[in-house]
DNA sequence: ATGAAAGCGCTAACAT
DNA sequence: ATGTTAGCGCTTTCAT
């Protein structure tokens, strides 16, 4: 606290109105030059910064945005933040970043304290069991959803990733190569993401005319750890697969690891098609093949509409292209 | 704004003094229970929310934490958030993060804007040329440095790696297994993490009986362009290099994609040793050997610091020993 | 147990 | 061009 500089020490020090400082720091036309350049040479010596308590107080936009994402670990996640790091950055923009675990509680205590900060708007990743009274927590902040739709009242926006098409291709692919039990690993369908999905999985096996009951299909809350546990339950099943499709960032790892831990030869013991492509999995075993999702450009929109004050609130649904990206696990 | 729920607007509501909301809010002694329930509910109902715009301006701590991190696409770094964004949610701290990308401009206007936010600590990782005079700058804040030591005046403590153990014993490692020629690749002198990692280095050169000349040392601003680089030009020297150390977190994965790109061959090719153990190393031709480094405990500590207001504000150099993990590639 | 007043730093709206 | 006043939401201090 101690001796804390600001318009009005600022102004008594130089013996004028705080007033005119306030109006020399803001460039105001209505102050003589000569005033102007005091104010902002002594400003600089004293090492004066304006207190954005103060200007928050008074309504302005404290340009606080709220990132809420289910961890930092997967770099999918941390390509994000750090995208969107860089540009809110740009437009002076605060990120304030929560990591939720995908916990409705951790969500639900993120939100409270961006309420506090009157942040003006949140990028979230909506947790599974999202508590739906929370919407009203929303009422001065734009909401921006990322990769899942939550069961928020109204988001402004949604940014998805339209991946039914690289998912189908997927199962096409092993299809085409000749692949007949095929597994999949996903999100349960507390899930948007989850639902769509495995949608798309049991679609393409339906028009390639593979029965359902010849897959093996697992879903459960994400992560590394589900990933990597359902691996190990599929491939020490009795219904031998010979090829397997994830479809989560952390699923994808997860299962990875549990397939090279095992010493598995991709894709000679199992075809492997991961989800999320990290910078990595070109490294790995010659080339892990992965459906890639547009992490830039999920940013930029996310930048982008946090940019513009517009009262264009709705923006909308906003769907983002995969791709299937085929190398040598499948 | 419309119309915010305030401590005012709840004692309107109910007819009382906007004080004893307050105190009933705060759960002073002094209001009767009754009274209490009744505001509590009432204020539950109205989806109260404390501004914290307001207690800071009356000079209680914001419970903002800056992170400064060059970036977040390193796993090193993203890791490192994690943890430590945990650890802050559990203490009711905000963590605000911002990237350097290494360049002393964006740190300076990190600080600043964190300074307007009045954040009660930074814990950063300083970026090379960091101007001098920004210590100015932390006059109120408690400063944790992470990985390297800046300019700035007095950090309330530095938490720093000691890597010249397991530098030195790569180093031996290679030179048992009857390299001759090693090459180097690290961060600049502008950085106290550069200098004692090459440092370290060369000691050990010597104390294996290998002429510095034998060796290819490459030091710049790390980043994973430079050592992808570096390593290329290692590769196309004149000087033939059997095996190679790194000395940086983003230098070790740039070196390693110009190594796997080239087809390269790990061991046989290169002895690689890479710097960071990031979680995907393992998976990588049979497992990638490393420096890895302790980066819960240090986002633990980190943490530990932060927590204890304790005026104990000199915490000083607290370092914390990496290990040598050998895979298959050294 | 409850209330009234003051002040934290800032700027919009009025004076002058 | 410069100054004065008031009020944003909150808590500390001093009444009652």
């Amino acid at each position: 606290m101690a001796n804390r500089v600001t318009i009005k020490s600022i102004a008594l020090d130089l013996g004028i109105s705080h007033m005119t400082v306030s109006r020399a720091l803001a460039n105001s036309p209505n102050v003589h030059p000569k005033t102007r350049d005091t104010v902002l040479k002594r400003a600089a010596e004293l090492g004066y910064v304006k207190s954005s308590a103060a200007t928050a107080m008074r309504g302005d936009s404290t340009g606080i945005v709220g990132l809420l994402l289910p961890n930092l670990a997967n770099e999918f996640y941390a390509v994000f933040a750090n995208a969107l790091a860089l540009l809110c950055a740009d437009q002076g923009l605060h990120l304030m970043i929560h990591l939720t675990n995908d916990d409705a509680t951790r969500e639900h205590l993120a939100i409270l304290r961006l309420r506090e900060v009157q942040a003006s708007a949140v990028v979230m990743v909506p947790a599974p069991g999202a508590a739906a009274d929370l919407g009203r927590g929303f009422s001065e902040m734009q909401v921006i959803q990322l990769i899942r739709t939550g069961d928020h009242h109204s988001p402004s926006a949604a940014l998805l990733v339209e991946d039914r098409g690289s998912i189908g291709a997927a199962v096409d692919h092993l299809a085409k190569a000749g692949h007949q039990r095929i597994g999949y690993i996903g999100g349960h369908a507390a899930l948007s993401s989850g639902r769509h999905r495995e949608a798309a999985f049991r679609d393409a096996l339906k028009r390639n005319r593979l029965s359902p009951d010849t897959a093996v299909i697992r879903l459960d809350p994400p992560s590394f750890e589900m990933g990597h546990a359902m691996c190990l339950s599929i491939l020490e099943g009795d219904t031998a697969v010979t090829a397997l499709v994830c479809g989560g960032f952390e699923i994808s790892n997860g299962a990875l690891d549990a397939c090279l831990r095992r010493g598995l030869k991709l894709p000679d013991d199992l075809a492997f098609i991961g989800y999320g492509d990290p910078s990595f999995y070109r490294w790995i075993e010659g080339g892990i093949s992965s459906i890639a999702v547009p992490v830039e450009e999920l940013a930029g929109k996310a930048a982008e509409l946090l940019s513009r004050e517009v009262k264009a609130k709705n923006a909308g649904i906003i769907s983002f292209p995969s791709s299937l990206t085929i190398r040598k696990s499948a």
